[in-house]
DNA sequence: CTGAAAGCGCTAACAG
DNA sequence: CTGTTAGCGCTTTCAG
């Protein structure tokens, strides 16, 4: 029976204190700032601590310097593979900082992520958004109240860490108009996807360029199932060649092909976006425009911790980009002759 | 330019109490204990509230109530994909309750889980550890001193929820025998999984019934790279058919198989454990036990949220064990004719 | 170099 | 029902 206050209490630096024989304050310094107390002092109370096996309690600890030590990472879908590669580098940078790591699932939503914001804002120390879904302004703002960083998104005047995806998609349309294609079919994901729209722009611009016709179809659900309705678009609309918004939906389609009897990529060829896990073991395997993800995260965490010290709104903010590089597997291959017979599928 | 104190602050419940001319306890009771406080002042102070834009402080909320609203999920390796349903059912119930989830990965190391615990101690109402890799009397020690729930894990006096094994390893070897095989390896995993010990024991068990020999090789890390030294093991072993300790394990091993040109089931047949992502589309497609993760996850939370008002050592604790399933899928196969010719692997 | 004292923002008795 | 008064455990002036 644990009478009165001896307890099963954490010990706090007061217990401490009065073991060492010392004031708290003391104890406070010779634990966070070693080089304001003697060498002596230092060594004795550190010892007294061990011994009481005290630990100090962080948020005890923020409440007054505001320091949480911890970050949050919001990504859109918790679930998809993609962000994998992201959370690992955040997760791995932020503990090498000594910082702990709060990931948060924002189901596409982008009112949910300004709530999450708002929300967790006095409990850390920062925030990286993985692909998000609000728009420019809206990140702006909060940017000028929270110390943040994007991952997968530019906004100007915002710190943000992106693979490339511009030129990577000129790759891919360059890689299809040299197997012969001359058409491709974009099939595009959620209407908020800022890569999204901007890798529409660049197969555009790119198809237009290889005297390739482009169209867009959608949006569909960035997932395996919404893989299947954009398969069967993808067929209707006659095209080549299909890119899918990611691998995941890319993956989706394959199966649908493989369902309907179609063959890939002997009838249609169609890429995907990230190499996530799957990409290479799928039939066939997945031609898909990789990237340093985990670098993204890690970067990101990084210029958040190099805020750390000023104010949200003065924060320096680089952009920083990282190539991407186009992974050719086996679903993309030579154009289907111009007079082939009807799809299997189409029968 | 902001002069003095009205600065950029976030306001407090003293702004708001200044602003609505009551005391700050009220205030914080409006808030917080609506029906402790006359419904015109409540509905003052939560206009005046409103009007300044106040939120509440958690780290202030938590210090003194020592109520933090924040959940840990340690997993053993963040980018497993067998984790996602885990995470997933975790977040969502810790979410639908209000509570903030931490996420954290320890790597695979026992001394990293107990540390993490530790450190998070005071920041966390409470740590759901899914595959722990401490012995059972490291996890019995720190529940006493902290809530906490275990997936996939089951330890005398602490709550916990898992997917069923023992019988699903009987059905696998039930699946095996009746395709004709008369040896099964079982290709380990991390020697501190406890999944993995339990599973040995039920699948020598069960193989012993079914009148097959059974052998254990590794182990090997429970990864796609893992699996292709796995495979090579297997091979060796002579045995018709292995186990492998997980989907990812299994699901490299399907890759050296098919780089080594043995054909799968017709030469082997493999089976892994979890249902991955991807599992479905490998190839060939792998037979594995499915169980429901998310279930488990959202379970752990909900055990750890009903001991919330309780005191961590005495808190009750349920051991709820879900049933798993035999997915059947295309890598296991009739058992190869006693007398065919070598593999062609062996060449 | 060290101690005393004043908070950080909120909650929780305890009086009115 | 509401205001006053102490803290939660730690950091941080400010003196000494």
């Amino acid at each position: 029976m644990n009478s009165g206050r001896g307890g099963g209490r954490r010990p706090t630096i007061y217990d401490v204190a009065r073991a060492a024989g010392v004031a708290a304050s003391t104890v406070s310094r010779a634990l966070a700032k070693p080089d304001r107390v003697s060498a002596r002092t230092r060594e004795h109370v550190r010892e007294v601590a061990e011994r009481l096996g005290y630990q100090t309690n962080p948020l005890a600890r923020a409440l007054p310097s505001g320091r949480t030590q911890t970050l949050a990472l919001f990504v859109s879908d918790i679930t998809n593979p993609h962000f994998f590669g992201i959370i690992r580098g955040a997760e791995h940078q932020a503990r090498a900082a000594g910082c702990t790591l709060i990931v948060g699932d924002t189901e596409e939503s982008p009112e949910v992520e300004a709530r999450n914001i708002q929300r967790l804002g006095p409990s850390v120390d920062g925030f990286v958004i993985a692909a998000s879904r609000m728009v420019d302004k809206r990140i702006r703002e909060l940017a000028e109240g929270h110390r943040l960083t994007l991952v997968s998104r530019q906004v100007d005047g915002v710190a943000s860490a992106i693979v490339d995806h511009a030129e990577g998609t000129r790759q891919i349309v360059e890689h299809l108009a040299s197997l012969g294609h001359r058409s491709v079919v974009y099939l595009i994901g959620p209407r908020m996807s800022w890569p999204g729209v901007r890798r529409w722009h660049a197969l555009a611009a790119a198809a237009h360029r290889f005297g390739m016709s482009a169209a867009k179809l959608g949006p569909f659900p960035p997932s395996v199932a919404g893989g299947a309705a954009a398969a069967d678009a993808a067929l209707g609309s006659g095209a080549s060649a299909a890119v899918a918004h990611n691998d995941l939906m890319a993956i989706g389609m394959l199966r649908r092909f493989a369902q309907r009897g179609v063959r890939v990529p002997a009838e249609v060829s169609v890429v995907g976006y990230d190499d996530i896990f799957g990409a290479d073991f799928c039939s066939p395997p997945l031609t898909t425009l990789a990237g340093p993800f985990e670098e993204t995260g890690r970067t990101a965490v990084d210029m958040l911790l190099g805020m750390r010290d000023q104010e949200p709104a003065g924060a320096p903010h680089g952009q920083v980009v990282f190539p991407s590089h186009l992974v050719i597997r086996h679903s993309t291959g030579p154009a289907p002759a111009a007079g082939a017979p009807p799809r299997a599928g189409a029968r």
